[in-house]
DNA sequence: GTTTTTGCAAAGTATTTGCAAATGG
DNA sequence: CCATTTGCAAATACTTTGCAAAAAC
């Protein structure tokens, strides 16, 4: 594998991501990293977020509104898309592998990933 | 509603993805029917496949591929993309209602729809 | 006839990339 | 020092859109 360096930038991105819920895209990210460090190029913030999904650090979550989003917690899980405020939110469930295997037993090939979007209006949204 | 009427290019669009298991992307659909009609535009293709997706006729399939593929097949299931030949394959399981209740007690939103996706090897490509 | 749909080309949006300069170990 | 990483800007990839002409009913 590669060498990698600490590079300021790359902990400034990991540390604005770090501990998040409300999974930002990458232009969020850079928009709100701007402010405090107004050098930082959106190509950097793209390559890092990129790189830590790679290294299994952090995980890309594509809901199909065409944007990658971001989640600082790379263990699988499944997520809500709300189509009135855009959100993305996590949903927990205690057996969540057993989705996989519900699918794996039908399909012989081998199975990497397992992606569960739901897509509705979110509980927020909704009681508005 | 809107009124339609029926182009003979929508109806060239659907006859070229009606009965397919492959979930063609817009663009490979245009590429194959300009053989027979080179008239056809990429963006008629594109708005006609996005027509039919919102009259529920056909469904969009986002596999974080970064492409849109579409299927004749409206009907919800699971799909399967193949990190080595980049296609997508159907996974039917009998009680694909079950994943989204699953989640759906889990979770306080109204969920519209469930999207899973499953990400690895083809059992085309495994056995190469 | 009037409204929808088309072809074409241009624009839009999210992301990736080339490259010289800066940085990290 | 030398490989990695950066900032910047340009390029890319997919999709959408504006508009005048053509087609549908």
């Amino acid at each position: 594998m590669l060498q990698r360096r600490n590079s300021k930038q790359r902990s400034v991105i990991r540390d604005y991501l770090w501990g998040r819920i409300d999974h930002p895209t990458a232009e969020k990210l850079y928009n709100e990293i701007r402010v405090e460090h107004p050098k930082m190029s959106l190509g950097t913030v793209y390559r890092n977020l990129m790189l830590l999904t790679d290294l299994g650090e952090i995980q890309a979550i594509d809901v199909g509104d065409g944007i990658t989003h971001f989640d600082p917690n790379p263990a699988p899980h499944a997520h809500f898309y709300c189509t009135k405020c855009h959100q993305v939110h996590d949903i927990h469930i205690a057996d969540y592998d057993r989705v996989k295997e519900m699918f794996a037993s039908h399909d012989e090939g081998i199975i990497e990933r397992c992606n569960v979007n739901m897509i509705g209006i979110c509980k927020d949204c909704k009681s508005e």
